[in-house]
Parts: structure tokens; sequence; C-alpha cells
RNA sequence: GGAGGGGUUCCAGAGCGGUCAAAUGGGGCGGGCUGUAAACCCGUUGACUUCGGUCUUCGAAAGUUCGAAUCUUUCCCCCUCCA
């Protein structure tokens, strides 16, 4: 309890959020934070166009470190995505080519920047391209000044590593390579902005600590490393998925009533959890609320986690859609929309083509199973007839609700 | 290098010549109960279909057979033991 109290404020209440897992040197750190501004970073993949929840505790670090005064740099990983991080994979992953790679820098840097503050000059985030350092390495020297720092006893040692040898599953030199060039990242930006601090995820750990370590060996400075626990459900699922599929920080791929629903749809034991995580809510607040009804706290959570993303407005016509979607057994303004021509109607158009066409589903024989479980539903009516044509009388003012199970809804505008 | 065991549908795991789109469990999906929760109960779980069937699937390829996930051959991969 007396170290809690004397421990550094960004520390506390990183640990009082359910971030923490493992820290290197954690009193140092402490005391590092306590006396000055630090810069501290976490490295992004690149082998997807956007980020998904899964990335969400990692990106609330770095905005949790921008609210304590500390500067995040976002490492975007441009040119160790062209290598491909071996950890947790036991095949090799297909390389992406430069184009696809370029792109989704773009995009992952966008998305970020919904999430930090990229105004206050004192904690303005860097963003950064691993690429433009690794592109130029020299190999000869590189092995002279990096890769003696490393012994190849101790990178078999590494579980990413191990696993791979212990199947005999084969292990490129080249993914052999990433964790050099992780550790050499962190180096760099020690060089470079002053970077003292790495954190990431539990799996990142072995990789972290390695920079850490460079760090010490090639410039005789101290850097720390801090990693968060991999985030699981009560329900011992992996986080990110909901009916309507992977859980998108990009609006092109989730809009912002499905983002919303993920959050309003969180395990009852989960809530108070990433209240703490994935809001920006005081601690001391929360532990006021806690014991508000439960549905009203995962609207709040909603709410919250919505509002980050896709601002307030977003975030307030979503719950009202939610609220009509399900309680009035309406529809509601943010309610995702096809639309459908009327001449397209003429061409006999089934329940199963429309379907079909919302995208909702799309295997007839799966929607005709749904349809003999009493799963789909026009403007809240049972279809019971997997042959049912849709006409024009099928539209009240021109809509059609259509539902597939209790969640999954869909506006179809007339035109 | 030697001796065995094994690769089955989303996962685990049965099947070992026709009755096999393949037992059972988990997961998923739908229905019920509820609170858009959990637990529980029921149903469903390859695709397409004019609902008669048709097509694709049991590591890969070739073969035996009227007929193969099941038998043979070759190849690839995994596991255990011995050296």
């Amino acid at each position: 309890m007396y170290d809690l109290i004397l421990m550094n404020k960004f520390l506390k209440e990183f640990k009082d959020r359910g971030f923490f897992y493992q820290c290197t040197s954690e009193d140092e750190l402490s005391k590092l934070l306590d006396k000055q501004k630090i810069n501290g970073y976490i490295g992004f993949d690149c082998t997807a166009e956007s980020l998904h929840v899964g990335s969400l505790l990692q990106i609330m670090c770095l905005r949790l470190l921008q609210k304590h005064g500390h500067r995040p740099i976002v490492l975007l990983g441009g040119g160790t995505t062209r290598i491909g991080d071996p950890s947790g994979k036991d095949k090799t992953r297909t390389i992406l080519n430069e184009e696809e790679i370029e792109k989704n820098i773009r995009n992952i840097e966008k998305i970020l920047k919904n999430f930090l503050d990229i105004k206050d000059p004192k904690t303005k985030p860097i963003f950064v391209n691993n690429y433009t350092w690794l592109k130029n390495l020299n190999y000869i020297s590189f092995l002279r000044d990096i890769g003696k720092h490393f012994t190849i006893n101790k990178m078999l040692s590494f579980d990413s590593v191990k696993i791979r040898l212990d199947r005999e599953q084969s292990l490129s030199y080249m993914e052999f390579n990433y964790m050099i060039l992780q550790a050499y990242d962190f180096l760099e930006l020690n060089k470079k902005e002053n970077c003292v601090l790495q954190m990431g995820g539990s799996d990142q750990w072995g990789n972290i600590v390695n920079g850490v370590d460079l760090i010490k060996r090639h410039s005789n400075k101290q850097a720390f490393g801090l990693t968060t626990p991999l985030i699981t459900l009560a329900s011992g699922a992996k986080m990110g998925k909901t009916v309507s599929g992977a859980v998108w920080l990009d609006k092109r791929f989730l809009s912002s009533y499905d983002y919303w629903q993920f959050w309003r749809n969180i395990d009852d034991r989960d809530v108070l959890k990433f209240i703490k995580i994935f809001t920006d809510i005081n601690i001391s607040e929360i532990e006021k609320i806690k014991n508000n009804n439960i549905n009203e706290l995962k609207i709040l959570l909603a709410n919250k986690a919505t509002e980050m993303l896709h601002g307030e407005k977003e975030a307030k016509k979503s719950e009202e859609t939610a609220k009509q979607t399900f309680s009035n057994n309406s529809m509601g303004g943010n309610l995702p929309f096809i639309s459908i021509d009327e001449k397209e109607l003429k061409t006999k158009v089934t329940i199963i083509d429309l379907i079909i066409l919302s995208k909702l589903e799309n295997s007839k024989s799966e929607i005709k199973r749904l349809i003999k479980g009493s799963g789909i539903k026009i403007n809240n009516q049972v279809i019971a007839d997997e042959k049912l044509i849709i006409t024009k009388d099928h539209f009240q003012d021109n809509l059609i609700k259509l539902s597939l199970g209790k969640k999954r809804h869909i506006k179809v505008k007339l035109i």
C-alpha cells in the first residue's frame, strides 16, 4: 500500500485500470516518470488495412500516456511488416507487397489519430515508420554494431523460435531476424526521439526486453519495457467479434452502429473491466457507479467507446437507433441500410435474394435454415415461406426492416 | 539412421469397402426463457437445387473395385520410442 502511494501517477492509473502485466525496473521507471515527461512507443503491425479492437488496448495505453503529459510515439512497422513477426505463428506469413503496406500504414495512422490528441504540442504524437531506417541498413556494419550484442544461444531460447524448432517447422533466417530488428527499432527511437519506454502486449515481452538490453549494451543507457495482459472475455473467447464479423476501428468496415452494438453486447462479467480499460471515465467515478444497473453500464460503455472513435453525435445516434430497434421494435436512423431499385422488384426478388443483397448472409442454404427456424423477419413479422416474393406492399414509407435473428437488422430502402 | 503411431468437416475426435455429408463433444447459428447478459432447454450446423436430386469434401497424387474417408502404391507433413 505504501509504495502504491509513492508510485508515479501514470503507473498507478495504468495498474488501477487493469493495463499492467509486466514491467522492467518498475521502481526506476516510476521515479523517472515523476521527474520528467518522457517519450514512449508502441509498434503496430501493418499487415491489415485497418486495426481492430484487438489493438485497442495498446491504443489506450498511448492515450493514457498522453493524458499524463508524456508523448506517445507510434511506430508503424513498415519495415518489419516486410519480414513478418514469427511470434504466435506456426507458419510463415504471407508477405505483402510494397503498395499494400504503404496503403495500410496511411490508413492505420489515420485511425490512430482518432484516438490521440494531435493538437497539444507538448504531447503531440510522433508517427514514425521503421522502414525509413531499416531500408538503408548496411549489412556488415549492422552485424558489427548490433549483431554482436545478440547471442544465438539466447535467441534460440525465445518461445517464438523454440516453438517452430520444436515442431520442426521451418523458420526462415529472415523471420529469425525479426526480434533483432524490433530491438533495433527501440534503439533507433531511443537515439533519434529520446524514447525510453516501449509498451506492448504480453506476447511482446521478449522482443521488448531485447530492445532494453540492446540499448543498455550499445549506448549504456537505461530504457524500459511495460506490457499489458492479454484481454480475454469472461466466456473465454478472444475479444473482437460480433454477429457482423470482426470489430474494425474503421467506419468503412464497420458502421458506428455495429461498433456501438459490440460494446453493448459485452458479457456482464466484463463490463466493469472494459469500462476501466476502454473508456476515460475516472477511476473514482467508476467506483461510484459500479453498482448501477448493468444495462445502464453497458450503454455507458458503448457510448463512451463509440464516442472516442466515431464522435459524440454518432454514439448518441447509435444509442437512439438501438433503443428504437430493440425496445420499440421500429427502426432508428443509424441502422445500416441497403437500397433497392423499384425496377428490380419486377424481376421477382425473393426473400432469399433480398437477404443475399443485404449481405447479412451469403449462403442460400443457411438462409433457408434460418427461415425454417423462424429466424427471419420482415417488419417484425416472422417469414415462414422461403419463396416469398418481395413486393411494394412490404414497404412501409419505402422502408423494410429486415431482421436475421435478434441482433442483425438492416433497413431496405426502396428507390 | 532404425521401429511404430497418426493426418477426417470451424475445433477436438469416432468411423476403417456400400445403410457416410460422415457418430459424439465443443464452438457457431436460430428458437424458448430473460435484460440485446449468463446459465439452462430445444432445433440446426458443406454448397446449389425446378426439392426429384446434383456437385464438392475425409493430407496430395495415382490405382484396385459396380462402389473408397475406409484397400494398394508413391509423395508431403506431424507425433512417440530406439540409435
